[in-house]
DNA sequence: ACGTTGACCTATA
DNA sequence: GTATAGGCCAACG
C-alpha cells in the first residue's frame, strides 16, 4: 500500500475515542495540505481495509459529517460520534473546537 | 485517452 | 457571509 494511504489509515485509528480530527489536519500532518482530498479518497478505500478505520472521527474543518452518507447509512457516523460522546446538531459535531484533536501536535510534540 | 467528479482547503471578490 | 476560483491527485464513465 503506499506511504500516503497506509499514514492516512494510521493516523486515523490514533485518534482517541471522542475526538475528531480533519482531512486538512491529517493532509498537513502527511506533509500535503492541499492534497486533503486524498485524504477523503483514502477514506474511501477504508472500508476495504482488513483493520478498522474509524472514519466516522474524521470530519471537515467545519465539523461536518461530509461523508456519513458514505457509512451505508446516514445515520451511523452520528451515532458512532455520539454513542463516544460527541454531541452532533444537524450533522455538525458540537463544540468542535473542544473534540479536535491534532495529529501535528499530539503526534509531534509527545 | 479525455473529461468529470470527489468523504477538501485556501484565497479572493 | 456567500460565491467563485484555483489547486491537488485518484477513480469513474
Amino acid at each position: 500500500m503506499n506511504d500516503f494511504y497506509d499514514k492516512v489509515y494510521d493516523v486515523v485509528r490514533l485518534i482517541p475515542a471522542g475526538k475528531v480530527t480533519s482531512y486538512g489536519a491529517i493532509a498537513a500532518y502527511l506533509g500535503s495540505v492541499q492534497s486533503s482530498r486524498m485524504v477523503g479518497w483514502a477514506m474511501n478505500n477504508a472500508h476495504v481495509q482488513d483493520r478498522f478505520v474509524p472514519a466516522h472521527r474524521v470530519v471537515n474543518r467545519n465539523g461536518l459529517l461530509t461523508g456519513k452518507h458514505h457509512f451505508g447509512s446516514s445515520t451511523i457516523m452520528q451515532e458512532l460520534l455520539e454513542a463516544e460522546g460527541i454531541s452532533v446538531i444537524n450533522d455538525q459535531i458540537v463544540d468542535f473546537n473542544r473534540h479536535f484533536w491534532n495529529p501535528m501536535i499530539e503526534l509531534d510534540m509527545e
